[in-house]
DNA sequence: AATTTACTTTAAAATAATTCTAAACTACTT
DNA sequence: AAGTAGTTTAGAATTATTTTAAAGTAAATT
């Protein structure tokens, strides 16, 4: 029960339910999964949880350092009028988009796609918040 | 009145409330905004419509190649225990995510953050989808 | 060890974004 | 002018997430 450390030394009381959790997640190998998700593999292993608790936690894990969030731009759907090929500054705490344009960004290497996929689009978020 | 004729021309059916939309949206300067956004600014000019016509015109415009969507990720948090600095594939039909090492892509040249503001992240989603 | 304090969990309600439904409407075709 | 296929609408439904306030628990203090 290594995960008792982990959370302490995260700075994060454990108690049983992030235990719990911590024991699914960091169990070797890497993974991507939603607050739902977890609180079905949390069931399979034979316990229980509020499915609140499953998020508070998560968002405490990601404060902390131990999971990362993939980048989502809130729960909203933004548009953008503009077609050109371009990327975007992400305000992390107001949400707002700014453009980048196409010749202040430049990729060099791309992976390669996957077989059997073609590429449909390529987006690259730069995160920003106030330095103050 | 030539949003008229942008709409023919993208293929749709030039109704009242498209033009109305199309009218606001392409006026010359570009823009990022939401569905409700949208509605505010229609109300404010006059006009009415229902939420549910602005979500289904947003959708068409984009899929018709008016206006881009800016890259969401479904409207599900997703968390990654993956804490390598890295980026993803994302499979537009299916919502998936796969990693990219982060020795497979290159980023050669970076924007400058914008004045006052530092650089909290860069992500990097490359959209795919099965070829055939 | 018992008490206190601060943080956590929980169920349930609330909120928010988006989609669905089915009826009424309207643009385009014949 | 009439038919039909696509569109709009209000409202209900769905889904994701957060809030609330009470009950529970870990840690700090006595």
């Amino acid at each position: 029960m290594q995960s008792k450390i982990k959370l302490r030394n995260a700075g994060l009381r454990p108690t049983n339910q992030r235990i719990i959790i911590a024991d699914l997640l960091f169990n070797g190998s890497n993974r991507h999964f939603t607050a739902e998700n977890l609180l079905d593999e949390i069931n399979l292993s034979g316990n229980k949880m509020s499915i609140a608790t499953v998020y508070n936690c998560l968002k405490r894990f990601k404060n902390v350092g131990l999971i990362n969030q993939v980048e989502s731009i809130k729960d909203t759907a933004i548009f953008d009028t503009n077609m050109d090929f371009h990327h975007h500054f992400l305000d992390e705490e107001t949400g707002e988009l700014t453009d980048i344009k196409n010749n202040e960004i430049r990729l060099l290497k791309l992976p390669e796609t996957p077989e059997g996929y073609i590429n449909s689009g390529v987006d690259i978020i730069i995160k920003i918040k106030k330095n103050n």
